[in-house]
RNA sequence: CGCGGGGUGGAGCAGUCCGGUAGCUCGUCAGGCUCAUAACCUGAAGGUCGUUGGUUCAAAUCCAACCCCCGCAACCA
């Protein structure tokens, strides 16, 4: 019976094109969904766009379009980005669909059944012209000492009407889930942080907008529509179906890791379980805040002119070496940066040079020696057992352990030096030279070295699905065996006795060009 | 005293929770190999772990104070 493992990405905002950061996020992701079927789960993985809100509002008036034409569009922008990046999403959700209206409606009048939602007055600083509220602490004084928005426009103190959720009443639920489920939020820094914000107390939460109309209504009163973060959170349920009791529902909920960018921790690690226990639905089992893609050690805005589109990165250095960059060179959890000199360094270091290679000369040795037969195992030395425990230890201990851990540069690690272990062993074993001195054991070094070329590639296949499929493709490796138990299973003889015949090998990852003086 | 994170050989990082000869990758230097994508392997040089003080037989790791950098401060990966 597989065990479920229902997972996540933030829904993406689409006021603009995809940037590297939802790249970086849902490749994550996707990684993480990759190794929990690996290990034999069942997986959901679900991520989407989150499309209401005044931003989107704004942003589509000043394109002269409606918004839900700017959501349909922007949309399909990261729809085609998450399909050419190799995402192997269960569902791709937007916001808009009238499921998810219907979801958060429902999940409104739970809460509301619980008398935690109550109509007030909201006060504050107005902008009109930005059409949003201001602390008082975030205003400017003008020239005539008048107050201004950080935008320099003006702003009057304005009473509007909004819908309030009881936020105060679960600063001690809270407090005891995050003591109780320390694991609930991750990592550690950010848990820190969620913690003194919730000790600091909290205030009563503004969840309502009469000041514009994209959005979700509220049940009977339709004047008004949901603070995007409400619907926007509710996605997570919508997607197995609530408010019906559906077997994906009761199957995959509560979700084992809800996957964020740092910046919406607190609305992942405070509004939404406080949502959803005043809803009565059991909380997620974690919420990971993971760090920032850097471009040189500088946040990508418009203003400084450094945004990338990742579907050029993709295209310029391939898929799968843009997945395994992101997971091998930034300490998932926190911030990093990444260069294109940094990206081919460690593309023709660890891809071409390390394992690229590796394959290349062990089968290309296969295949000029043994007539593309497989060779055959006539007992194993010393040296053979070392490297089959060292690329066991890798790839059945610390490469999982890491992966459950979402230590994801470090399950790149372990693979790696599981990699070096093996080219060390081929320079010792020198089979080349065991051609004509002892071509049996010649025979056993290559068998020794196909067999964990293939755990290595099933180990690594997550991160880059793609290239390591082509390896055991190549290599006649049955794709219904590529599990972690499959591959640990007795394959090779059988292969080995098979009609299988090793064609020409070809190159998995060719060496890229250091860019000339890059323009950033 | 608003909150949080970081400061480790030339570069980028791990290690800090649970003190015990400072680890990895890249770069540099010297050897080896020639099967392979001029790739691979071995060895070496290079660090008083931001500063100061404290606890301890012993501190990058615990405690205190200080300096510097970066985020957040209730729209936003």
């Amino acid at each position: 019976m597989a065990e479920p493992y229902y997972l996540t990405t933030a829904i993406h905002y689409p006021n603009g094109k995809p940037h590297i950061g939802h790249a970086y996020e849902t490749i994550a992701a996707d990684v993480i969904a990759r190794f929990q079927r690996l290990r034999g789960r069942e997986v959901r993985f679900q991520t989407g766009t989150d499309e209401h809100g005044l931003k989107m509002a704004q942003t589509a008036r000043d394109l002269v379009l409606s918004p839900r034409a700017l959501a349909d569009e922007m949309s399909g922008y990261f729809l085609t980005l998450f399909d050419k990046l190799n995402i192997s999403y269960d569902r791709f959700i937007r916001t808009t669909e009238d499921v998810h209206h219907r979801a958060s409606q429902a999940i409104w009048q739970a809460m509301e059944a619980n008398g935690d939602l109550y109509l007030d007055r909201y006060e504050g600083w107005y902008s009109i012209r930005d059409e949003a509220y201001y602390d008082e602490s975030e205003l400017t004084a003008g020239e005539g000492g008048e107050k201004l928005s950080p935008q320099g426009t003006p702003v009057e103190w304005t009473v509007e009407e909004s819908w309030f959720f009881r936020l105060s009443k679960y600063q001690e639920p809270l407090l005891t889930l995050y003591r109780e489920h320390p694991e609930f939020i991750e990592p550690d820094s950010r848990r820190n942080e969620v913690l003194r914000f919730v000790e600091g107390g909290l205030r009563d939460l503004s969840v309502s907008r009469t000041s514009f109309d994209w959005g979700v209504k509220v049940p009977g009163h339709e004047d008004h529509v949901m603070y995007v973060w409400v619907d926007a959170l509710t996605n997570y349920l919508t997607g197995l179906g609530y408010p019906d009791d559906t077997e994906d529902f009761r199957k995959f909920w509560p979700a084992n890791v809800h996957l964020i960018g740092k910046d919406i921790v607190r609305f992942h690690a405070v509004y939404w379980p406080a949502f959803l226990m005043s809803a009565e639905i059991a909380v997620p089992k974690q919420v990971f805040g993971h760090g920032f893609l850097l471009n040189r050690g500088q946040k990508e805005s418009k203003t400084l002119g450094n945004v990338t589109d990742p579907v050029e990165l993709a295209d310029r250095y391939g898929v799968d070496v843009l997945r395994y960059f992101l997971m091998r060179e930034i300490s998932f959890g926190q911030d990093g940066s990444w260069s294109h000199e940094a990206i081919v360094l460690r593309a023709n270091a660890e891809l071409a040079n390390s394992f690229g290679n590796l394959a290349q000369r062990t089968l290309s040795l296969i295949f000029k020696n043994c007539d593309g037969s497989l060779p055959e195992i006539r007992g194993l030395a010393a040296a053979d057992g070392e490297l089959f425990e060292a690329v066991a230890r890798a790839v059945r201990d610390e490469m999982p352990q890491a992966f459950e851990r979402l230590a994801l540069s470090q399950a790149c690690e372990s693979w790696m030096g599981a990699v070096f272990a093996c080219n060390a062993y081929i320079d010792a074993q020198a089979p080349w030279a065991l051609k004509k001195s002892d071509p049996e054991r010649m025979q056993t070094v290559l068998a020794t070295l196909y067999i964990v070329i293939a755990q290595l590639a099933v180990a690594i296949s997550p991160v880059i699905p793609e290239s390591s499929g082509k390896l055991l493709d190549a290599m006649g490796f049955d794709p219904a065996l590529r599990t972690h138990e499959g591959v640990q299973s007795h394959w090779y003889s059988p292969l080995a006795e098979s009609e299988f015949r090793l064609e020409q090998p070809v190159g998995l990852f060719p060496r890229l060009e250091m860019p000339a003086e890059e323009v950033a």
